[in-house]
DNA sequence: GATACTTTGACAAACAATGGACAAGGTGTT
DNA sequence: AACACCTTGTCCATTGTTTGTCAAAGTATC
């Protein structure tokens, strides 16, 4: 579509081999073996004869390493097209860490404050180091002086998001997700310890269905429940519908609040939903939000499940009774 | 478009018997004996006769080994079409719902106190009342009471046993387990958050290897080693060698510690301990531990790999430089 | 001279194929 | 109980291929 020839800045070659070598984590040696043998890329030349890539290279040469790190040969996969090869890195990913599809590009930050900014920035310099205890110190700092409202909406959510967005790019590996999670978790699992709450609030139950293993959007929706007044019983992340429905049970809960974000659109997780709504029958008010969550609206129609859109818009507990 | 019938993604040969050994958990030997003796999947092959296995018989072989792993014989399910397969993996999953190895029981509470034994009896009840408020403040007391040693010592890991042999005798759910996770995260996630460590510590990545999904062991471990005078670099779980050896490296750690706790023995957490030696060389120390350590043992020492009996048994870090 | 790049050739490890062997555990027969 | 037999996962020897890395020798730039 945009293949002007010439001139296009994705084709114009400039990077030299030590560049592209530390960009893509391949040392050049191995990028001139890739090259001499299979042919990888085709990088042009420079007045002496060096080689200069382009940002098209680059990108292909990420997407081979990252096929490679999954424990592909490169002669399996050197043949492969950019199409074939993205196909490919995308679904070992998923198999590796189970960490799914792109999320449909969530609301960059809107009214982010510039103090937030600078945490933002310090937090991803302290993430690619791999800095946990700078990490934790950002946070901490961050979570006083913004509060924690401010922390979830400026500071935890678009991090989560640039995170992701370099990983796609290749500037980071999984190792560094990992490690915001686990950092991320520690701030967040505080947040709805909140004791001050009566013993009698309603009480909503908070996890993620059976197969999705990703724990940070329940627990910004937990932190969001406890500010709209919900007393939280969280129950972590990949439960089977009957232990929903029986921990709801047993809690006395109002409400049980899904996290979806993995595998967008996937049939157990359709059935999980179904048969939560089965065991809990018409009273038990049902909340899904997550990046997955829009993929399944149709499920969600029928069996009178609300999807929330983002944290903020965590719904008021029932004010009868 | 994507339906010619070749072509077809799903049946086109592409992956080496290296990667499918990795991504179903069986071994390049059983791989090649199962075709040869039962014909099980019949791969393409490439150029120079190596077999390149398609989706479908990935997908196939996985079916294979889950009816494996719930107690089968393969000479007995080798013959059955996908389909079959996949009904009698169903139903033998309902059946054993998804029992994690029995852990060789760990050694009762040797020199409990009787004030942790309290605090452990009503830890014991907020589980059971599925009282996320309650367990907390439970801990935090404890926390204050005891100090970090005795807690995870004297509290924490009994109370880990307990909820353990609780559920496996059908007295709790899978909830419990689930919130107890929850909480214990919370706890135990902050302490090596230390940030009084020199700049200059020894560093220890703290993670546990892809397929292992547990990670309060981990967890508990990254505590003992902040208490031992390590820096640690706190990765959360299931995370595949190569990202553990590319994260110690950029971390520049002394040392990886692995915690094992599903399965014991298995030959995909097995092979993940091999590639980890590999890729990192022979410079890294490697610890383990966890329920399931002791069964991998030949391996471990076959690599050089220290077991460490309990987090109380962390190694120091090394004096030298 | 130090640095960054080039080409070519070489090499050790890792990986894969074939076919055979074997031990541990289960099954069946007497 | 004892026995032979089958099943199954693992291991070995041998041969060959693939792949990452290294070294040598040369060139341009600062």
């Amino acid at each position: 579509m945009s293949t002007m020839p010439e001139e296009n800045t994705r084709t114009r070659p400039r990077h030299a081999i030590g560049f592209v070598a530390r960009r893509t984590g391949i040392p050049p040696d191995l990028l001139r073996a890739w090259e001499r043998r299979y042919g990888v890329v085709e990088p042009g030349r420079g007045p002496r004869g060096r080689r200069l890539y382009s940002d098209a290279d680059v990108e292909r040469l990420t997407l081979l390493r990252r096929a490679v790190d999954a424990g592909r040969r490169i002669g399996d996969v050197a043949g492969m097209d950019n199409a074939e090869l993205a196909a490919l890195v995308e679904e070992d990913r998923r198999v590796m860490v189970e960490r799914p599809g792109r999320p449909a590009g969530a609301s960059p930050p809107p009214g982010t404050s510039a103090q937030a900014g600078a945490y933002l920035d310090a937090a991803l310099a302290a993430v690619a180091a791999l800095d946990h205890v700078g990490l934790v110190e950002v946070m901490d700092e961050a979570a006083v002086a913004l509060g924690r409202r401010a922390l979830r909406r400026e500071l935890i959510a678009p991090l989560l998001e640039r995170v992701g967005e370099d990983w796609y790019g290749g500037r980071l590996r999984v190792a560094h997700e990992h490690l915001l999670s686990a950092v991320l978790r520690g701030v967040l699992e505080p947040m709805h310890r909140d004791a001050s709450l009566p013993e009698t609030a309603p009480r909503v139950v908070v996890t993620t269905p059976a197969g999705e293993l990703h724990e940070l959007g329940a627990l910004m929706a937990a932190a969001a429940a406890v500010e709209r007044g919900w007393r939280v019983v969280y129950l972590g992340p990949n439960l089977p519908a009957e232990e929903i429905a029986g921990a709801a049970r047993q809690a006395a809960a109002r409400a049980a609040a899904l996290s979806l974000v993995a595998n967008p659109g996937n049939a157990q997780t359709a059935n999980e939903l179904r048969r939560l709504r089965r065991l809990v029958g018409k009273d038990l008010a049902i909340y899904v939000g997550g990046a997955a969550a829009s993929s399944y609206d149709s499920v969600l129609d029928e069996l009178g499940i609300v999807r929330v859109n983002g944290a903020e818009d965590f719904p008021a507990p029932p004010a009868d009774l």
